[in-house]
DNA sequence: TAATATTTTTAGCTTTGTCTAAATTTAATT
DNA sequence: AATTAAATTTAGACAAAGCTAAAAATATTA
């Protein structure tokens, strides 16, 4: 089926939302999407009708299989494009995410095969998260956030999940990226802070908020 | 300035219809937009507002500056996606115009000087036409159509008029593409068709129609 | 449990871009 | 020049996607 460009971006607030609290309401969709409650309402029914979420009035919605996969394919594309953004244009990392956000409603299946062969079927977009392949399947790495890391132990970063630009500014500026290897030296009780090595530089100090957010894996 | 996609496609429409009648009338631009002559008169008043074209009630339009410049911008877009797609993609020529009639209305500066020199700065699309550079500034070329050149001179494809997906798919069969070399062998008065020897094939017919349609220039 | 607060929906309006049908203007023809 | 034909514009309607304000349903609290 196919959808417009508003449809698309509802049905990709929504798989996000889901996937944290599993029954989505209308409010935390509006907030998510800069909208009005109202305008959401609207857009449920439209969604209700063409079949893609379980919804009842005042009782909040999900996706069902068939919107899940729509979702999904919204999602392949925009991390696609990502990858082609960052890898082959060499934009910074905080910058792909608004420009992908219009190449996502491009819809060409044979345009979005190609892209994913010229990129070499990557997995992880320029932020970690995983690409999903054409029927919707993800792939999944062994990762914990760094606040969960042992002390001395040598990890590799594999995903961010905040990427506001500001918190990939600051990563920026930490040299901090995917791939980046360190380990954590200390961590501080008063604020849950961690002093962290990274190869090749010298020890700086991260806050628990930025830990928290910084997925990684051991170094096999 | 900042236009909608309706307006984009309006705007080089008409740039295209002025390119070879100066003056544009209300119903060719219907035909050539298909759509009906009511919504483009209203889009007339639009474009006027914003100071984009010359018009004046029942007497044709033209784009000013502003309006070729506008123009030029989304063709240079429209280009460089299509050389992406045939180059890196490997689209065949005849599927990457409808594919970058979506791609070139999403506005990034960045995203498209960068285009530019991920691609090496082209300069003309894979169907031969020139790709405006940021300034709207074409590259020329002396070509001619190949029913006008003389036999026995070896010259080289450089561009085809006729987009269509029919003629792309017949020119695929008769194996001419861009920088295919040829000859002109007999012109026949019958019906003007062209008896040609492409490079590397046995000698082939091709209808008058077919060789308007061809430019060529001189190989050098 | 009754009153209050919050959330969600409905009703009705707005803008963009399209359409049809009718009116108007310009062009062509007798 | 008068009539007919063609081109163009206007008027009014519609669908999509948004909004505000008010109503309705659900949750919370005294």
């Amino acid at each position: 089926m196919n959808f417009t460009t508003s449809e698309e971006n509802y049905i990709k607030s929504i798989y996000h939302l889901q996937q944290e609290t599993g029954m989505v309401n209308t409010n935390s969709l509006a907030a998510e999407m800069q909208t009005r409650a109202a305008s959401v309402t609207d857009m449920l029914k439209k969604l209700k009708t063409k079949k893609l979420l379980q919804y009842e009035r005042y009782k909040g919605f999900r996706l069902n299989e068939t919107g899940k996969k729509a979702a999904l394919d919204v999602v392949r594309k925009h991390r696609l494009w990502e990858y082609f953004l960052a890898e082959k244009l060499k934009f910074d990392w905080d910058k792909v995410h608004s420009i992908a956000e219009h190449l996502e409603h491009i819809s060409s299946e044979e345009l979005i095969q190609r892209l994913d062969n010229f990129l070499g079927n990557p997995s992880f977009d320029p932020h970690g998260d995983p690409i999903p392949d054409k029927h919707g399947k993800i792939p999944v790495i062994n990762q914990q956030s760094l606040s969960d890391i042992p002390l001395k132990k040598t990890v590799t970063v594999s995903s961010v999940s905040n990427q506001t630009v500001q918190m990939l500014e600051m990563l920026k500026h930490y040299e901090i990226a995917l791939g980046t290897q360190l380990t954590v030296l200390k961590k501080f009780e008063f604020d849950g802070s961690l002093e962290i090595k990274v190869i090749k530089q010298s020890a700086c100090i991260i806050s628990e908020q930025v830990a928290k957010n910084v997925f990684v894996h051991y170094v096999q």
